[in-house]
DNA sequence: TCTGGGGTCCTAGGACCC
DNA sequence: TCTGGGGTCCTAGGACCC
């Protein structure tokens, strides 16, 4: 058995935390830059606010209908998830935090009443944290996120539970469920299941899956067996290695100078180096890219991408930086202005287990690590950017736009909650 | 003026191994 | 007429997730 725990509209059930006056009031998060719509409140979907919509489209609707509008917070969100993953995870013997919002369980063996004892768990996390969650139960993960769904839109008889076996006519409840509100089945998969005349959940329960495989692939068998009840898509509880790392940002403004854009990538480079030692991994190659907006019509467009190798796999700042403006020496060109830069690190390796080359001593690789570790332990103990490299701040020219954000109220002692009485 | 930032998996084809 | 059998690795493209 199953059970997927998902935060209600998180984002901005996070703000929500932290000001209660906007209680029952319609929020909305945009993405990096106030650039689009990436999260809503039940009451601004109700007022049509689309997902995805860019904000300058809809920012006069936003003051007219008085919609709370907030830039994302990160460091808020990710610090909230870490404590409702921390409080549900000690409800089952193994778990799967499948993303910022979302957790499966297995509540397999479990010989008590499963319908109550998630109503618990629901309680005790919206007590501890604030936050508003619910909960599918099924045996079989793409069942349990349809329960889940259904919760959501209100038709649990349960609260904010729903074990799919308590459902009096699941094939009813199937048949009501739209093709591309199945875990695994997006637009471009939907409209193909349509032009076989397949047209909801139940229809798609009913095919034969060994066609649905020579149509689609195993993917979408998968998912019809899943709709059976057959589970096949086990929980994950030891969370595999990161293949790859990416850190990129589109601009606060466009970029047309060569300095800007080299300390935007040297940003980039040593985030992405921060990230692959927290993860105790290590990059065989760096690349570096730009681009300019697609969206611009009214001038010239260019991206492109170059890729650095490194001798030995490393996690030092300093190398990856080193590459990345190698890399940007040999992309830029003069006369386009970019909109967007970012540094992937491909192919990871764990730490440590690297081979080494011929006439490798070690021995500046432990002053790298050493260097490392003590520049990592200043940023953790001080908080971020307390020590940087040089290159980084030379200018800020590339930094986002961030006209809404809340405080760090949880990982930050400046930024604590006061309250005036 | 203004449109996010991360990731994964699968498949097919080509090149290569013994 | 007849043309082995079993693999791996890499890449690009297409799909999906939040």
């Amino acid at each position: 058995m199953f059970a997927i725990a998902d935060a209600n509209n998180f984002y901005a059930s996070c703000e929500r935390v932290f000001q209660p006056k906007l209680e029952g009031k319609p929020i909305v998060v945009l993405s990096n830059n106030d650039g689009c719509v990436i999260a809503r409140s039940a009451e601004a979907k109700l007022l049509q606010v689309a997902m995805g919509a860019p904000y300058f489209k809809i920012e006069q609707y936003c003051k007219q209908e008085g919609i709370a509008v907030f830039s994302s917070n990160f460091s808020l969100y990710g610090d909230l998830s870490q404590r409702v993953m921390q409080i549900i995870s000690g409800y089952a013997q193994r778990s799967e935090i499948y993303s910022i919002d979302e957790i499966f369980l297995d509540l397999s063996g479990m010989p008590w009443d499963l319908t109550t004892y998630c109503q618990g768990i629901c309680s005790t996390v919206k007590q501890w944290t604030g936050i508003p969650i619910s909960i599918g139960i099924a045996p079989t993960k793409t069942l349990a996120k349809l329960a889940n769904r259904l919760v959501k839109k209100g038709l649990s008889a349960h609260g904010a539970v729903l074990d799919w076996r308590t459902l009096d006519a699941p094939d009813e409840a199937l048949a009501t469920i739209a093709l591309d509100d199945i875990w695994g089945i997006s637009r471009r998969w939907s409209e193909k299941l349509k032009a076989l005349d397949i047209h909801n959940a139940l229809a798609l329960k009913k095919t034969e899956p060994k066609r649905m495989r020579q149509y689609f692939g195993v993917v979408m068998e998968r998912i019809v067996f899943e709709l059976r009840g057959a589970s096949c898509i086990p929980l994950e509880a030891m969370p595999p290695a990161k293949k790859q790392i990416m850190t990129s940002r589109s601009f606060g403004e466009k970029l047309t100078e060569f300095a800007d854009l080299r300390a935007a990538v040297t940003y980039f480079a040593a985030r992405a180096g921060e990230k692959c030692r927290r993860q105790k991994l290590a990059a065989q190659a760096l690349t570096v890219f730009i681009q300019t907006s697609p969206f611009d019509s009214q001038h010239p467009q260019y991206g492109n991408s170059a890729t650095t190798e490194f001798e030995l796999p490393t996690h030092d700042s300093a190398i990856l930086i080193q590459a990345a403006h190698q890399g940007l020496e040999r992309i830029f060109r003069q006369g386009y202005s970019y909109q967007r830069a970012g540094i992937l690190l491909p192919d990871l390796l764990p730490a440590g287990v690297a081979q080494m080359s011929l006439f490798d001593t070690g021995e500046p690789s432990a002053r790298s690590e050493q260097l490392m570790a003590t520049l990592d332990n200043i940023n953790r103990l001080h908080g971020k950017k307390s020590i940087q490299y040089a290159s980084e701040i030379l200018s800020n020219r590339w930094h986002m736009r961030q006209q809404f954000k809340s405080q760090s109220y949880t990982t930050n002692w400046r930024e604590l909650l006061t309250i005036t009485i």
